[in-house]
DNA sequence: GAGTCTTTGTGTCATTTTTACACTATCCAA
DNA sequence: TTGGATAGTGTAAAAATGACACAAAGACTC
């Protein structure tokens, strides 16, 4: 059926490259995994930039994200979603980018268009470090953030209102807290990313109907106020939920 | 700002496409827009296909997918909204496609990436037409189609679900209408968009309250039963009610 | 150890939304 | 005139939403 020509092989395609936009929540803000690309020599343009980098041409758009995602900050195994597709002829002409190219591609003048994915990860499962072309991998907050490399920017809003939308469709929110959480992070967590207040009575009783939290018997501890009860999430429930889909989970 | 590399004209870039999904409806089911290819020589494939080619280095991906679409159709001024990008690499490696692609192509065996559009149009407003290397271009129910060539029948079920979803959240489908329609083809038409029955009384309730329909003092003529008002759809009321923003249209 | 600070945790009521459900009215055709 | 087909309509019970205020628990300070 698939009759591949010889042709291909694992060359790295100069028009296709992949970016991440990785999401995390430090319980106080929604964060975002970024590289630093370092002093830029000419003009300044921002140092930061989503992790990405040029697909091969045998790997798929997924495999390439995953790839580019370990090779730049060491995360791996992370599941992925698609953003969508950028492609501006000019996306990656401003001056200091292209200087930057210039020292990390074959084909710096290129046309590439960019596919971009997002992700939630519990910050404390990944420490991210920096590798290849990127000087340094962390986590900066999203409401920091003013500028970053290329279109990443725009990228970065994208993804944001993907996260929104997907949100009040599906329990996801869960991946980025810790094993044990109590509702006030969730919350919070809830408040960042829809970016605006939630009454806190009628959240938890929305999520508790949910009926995917079970309440460990235990409580936070030397916390200089009345201790919260800790919570974690049952994925049994949630695959339950996801199954028979479900719709009603507007804030 | 923007220093465009000498390099860069229109050539069509050999590793990236673009592929349209165009909604209509036929007062009885849901259609999308495809092309007849002919008969392919060696192996017989799928004859349709969904309308696509390769983007010049130019034009950004919105541009590309309407200037595409233009030339294989005849359709134009459309607004499509993307659905993702397609890059496995060896969705155009089927022996009939690429059979077909030999004859279309100059670097027939190019790693080719593809990001689709859709869009819903009433079919009344448009009427297809075939050029270039597209022979025939037309109407086909959704439902009737069980194999498109590449990646296309894979594309099409992410652009359905896609529509399903936004079906949800905003009062698109009016688009795909005539003029003057009936609560009862509208009625159908979710049905057929959301796949599943939805109660008529509820149905109606719902869609009165979104306050964007106007009842013409008019009613069909000819038909062999009770004669229904005919509505219009009101863009005003549209407007504002997309400006506000809503959630709420879930079925 | 009394007072202060900070955050947790909880219930109700009014309103709106959802769901389920069945019969009459109107037109055409035979 | 009858039969066939679709249009059009209301209600009641259940569920979901939104608005809203105060006591309880621990840590810290003096």
């Amino acid at each position: 059926m698939h009759n591949i020509p010889k042709k291909i092989a694992s060359e790295l395609n100069p028009n296709v490259s992949v970016d991440c936009v990785i999401f995390g929540f430090d319980l106080d803000q929604l964060t975002v995994l970024v590289i630093d690309r370092g002093e830029i020599s000419a003009a300044n343009g921002p140092r930061l930039a989503l992790p990405g980098n040029l697909i091969y041409d045998n790997e798929n758009l997924d495999q390439a994200a995953n790839r580019v995602l370990e090779e730049l900050t060491g995360l791996k195994d992370i599941y992925l979603e698609q953003v969508g597709a950028f492609g501006d002829p000019f996306r990656i002409h401003k001056e200091s980018d292209r200087e930057w190219l210039k020292s990390i591609r074959a084909q710096p003048d290129a046309r590439v268009i960019t596919v971009a994915y997002f992700s939630l990860v519990k910050i404390s499962d990944y420490l991210p470090h920096a590798s290849s072309f990127a000087k340094n991998a962390g986590w900066t907050p999203v409401n920091e953030i003013s500028e970053l490399a290329f279109d990443h920017f725009e990228i970065l809003q994208a993804a944001k209102d993907k996260l929104k939308q997907k949100i009040k469709i599906q329990p996801i929110g869960f991946n980025l807290l810790p094993e044990k959480f109590t509702l006030s992070q969730l919350h919070r967590l809830y408040e960042s990313i829809l970016d605006k207040p939630l009454d806190k009575r009628n959240f938890r009783r929305k999520i508790q109907k949910l009926n995917i939290l079970s309440n460990l018997k235990e409580k936070q501890r030397g916390v200089p106020h009345k201790p919260s009860s800790l919570y974690e999430f049952n994925e049994e429930k949630y695959q339950e939920l996801t199954q028979i889909g479900f719709d009603n989970f507007g804030f």
